[in-house]
RNA sequence: GGAAGGAUGGCUGAGCGGUUGAAAGCACCGGUCUUGAAAACCGGCAAAGGGGCAACUCUUUCCUGGGUUCGAAUCCCAGUCCUUCCGCCA
């Protein structure tokens, strides 16, 4: 949510920066609206003032003079929040804005490589994908699941199934005992604020998976990542700076309609409705964003290190930003079946955006209360970790190998096999 | 599902029709004292929004939404959430 003021001080600074970001805005209706906002609220409190000078003199010759003041309030107060309801509306529907060294580019085209980390696994063999690998194992099941369930959902089954249990355990690990996370394991459901809260909503509920918990209004929607969750647990909350920065960590499944991307990745289990993701989340002093933003990349890319799996780091084109961010590291892991990276993890800082939707502040060192910055990260997609084992460890006779530090996660086994 | 109680500032907690934006304590910030720290003492300290270059000033807000009243944190109605007891249950 952009602050209305910062926008009134710098309307073409900010149209140009939210053009970069693939959306028009019709500032001359932000402005007009506004400026009516504005104006009907001085009326407004104009009427009040006089109104409650009455009723504090306490002159009963001026009672039916406050009767009457009331009804015109009515209606001008009914004017009022009409306005700023559609200018709000139309605030929150404005991403954020991309911070100065983003590059500018409308698409995924427009990101930049900025390193490449470990080596690529050269094979004497064709290497097969993660899903020829899985079903030759009898361990992953993607028929099943379009029986149970439908398409888009997997069964993993077995040796895999204590792998992806193992991934997820390993790497909560690290972040709690190595990365200072602190481990919850929160609700998976998330309500209507803090959806909104940290922008999947209003815009895009069509990606959402909505629950209905009675016949009335009352409706929460299943995750679609842990950030919703773990990021709303400061909404409306004024921290204390002493207790900055918070950094959280939750092994979650995920929850996505994948609306939009029919006929994208729907071999295998790139592109789920459910999947698990570890999830880093730091609240912090908003002056710390990027410092935390490059510590937070760097603890997602010590899970691929540990792992020895080969990646890249990219930065995000302001095209490909997601909605809330404002600088975005994607982390890519190779996949030797598809000889190319593919992303496992995507660390943003969201400034004060998120901030500002959920009213999450703190007293800064000069006792102002000011908005907190947020930042979150996959650290890292447990699935696609679970893809990118399979494939850069897989052995010539289809069995699987188990990356040393997995081991002591997976009772000591050193591959996994057919027998 | 039945029965009772509750929701007030960062926190605890008074107020229960009229300068109450709200006592008190804690926390926090500034100062005195101290070699330094603690303690003690003094002072400050809600948020959001509007106007103003600024000093400053005005409005709103005591869970939410309605209502009564010249005037509501306080009274009435509806809703949400929480706590305790009973029932059911992983």
């Amino acid at each position: 949510m952009h602050n209305i003021k910062n926008i009134r001080n710098n309307l073409d600074e900010f149209k140009s920066k939210i053009q970069s970001r693939n959306m028009d805005i019709n500032i001359e209706e932000i402005v007009s609206l506004d400026k009516e906002n504005r104006t009907l609220i001085q009326k407004k409190e104009n009427l009040e003032k006089e109104k409650k000078d009455i009723s504090k003199s306490k002159d009963k010759s001026l009672f039916e003079k406050s009767k009457k003041i009331s009804i015109e309030l009515d209606s001008l107060a009914k004017e009022q929040s009409l306005i700023k309801k559609k200018l709000d509306k139309i605030l929150s529907s404005i991403p954020n804005i991309p911070m100065g060294d983003v590059p500018i580019g409308k698409d995924e085209t427009f990101n930049k490589e900025i390193n490449k980390f470990g080596s690529i696994p050269k094979f004497d063999f064709n290497a097969r994908s993660h899903y020829e690998i899985g079903e030759k194992l009898n361990m992953l099941d993607f028929n099943l699941a379009t029986k149970t369930t439908g398409s888009r959902f997997v069964f993993v089954k077995d040796k895999l199934a204590a792998l992806e249990r193992a991934i997820s355990n390993f790497m909560i690990d690290v972040h709690t005992q190595t990365n200072g996370y602190k481990e919850i394991s929160p609700p998976l459901m998330a309500s209507d604020d803090s959806m909104y809260g940290t922008g999947q909503l209003p815009k895009f509920e069509n990606d959402q998976f909505e629950v209905k918990l009675d016949e009335k209004n009352d409706r929460k929607f299943l995750i679609p990542t842990a950030e919703v969750i773990l990021t709303n647990m400061a909404r409306d909350q004024i921290l204390n700076i002493k207790d900055l920065p918070m950094r959280l960590v939750a092994a979650t499944p995920c929850f996505r309609k994948e609306a939009g991307s029919y006929g994208k990745d729907t071999k295998g289990m790139i592109r789920q409705h459910q999947f698990y993701k570890v999830e880093l989340v730091s609240i912090v002093e908003n002056d710390k964003c990027e410092e935390e933003l490059n510590r937070m990349t760097n603890c997602a890319t010590m899970i691929l290190d540990k792992l020895k799996l080969p990646y890249r780091k990219i930065i995000l084109s302001t095209g490909d930003m997601g909605f809330s961010a404002e600088k975005t590291y994607d982390i890519e892991v190779w996949l030797p079946s598809e000889k190319k990276y593919r992303e496992i993890s995507s660390c943003s800082s969201c400034g004060t955006f998120q901030a500002t939707r959920m009213k999450a502040r703190y007293k800064n060192k000069s006792n102002e209360t000011t908005f907190v910055g947020t930042l979150n990260g996959s650290g890292l997609a447990v699935g696609r970790t679970l893809i990118a084992i399979l494939e850069n460890y897989q052995n010539s006779d289809g069995s699987v190998s188990i990356p040393d530090v997995l081991k002591p996660y997976m009772n000591n086994l050193d591959k996994i096999s057919n027998n």
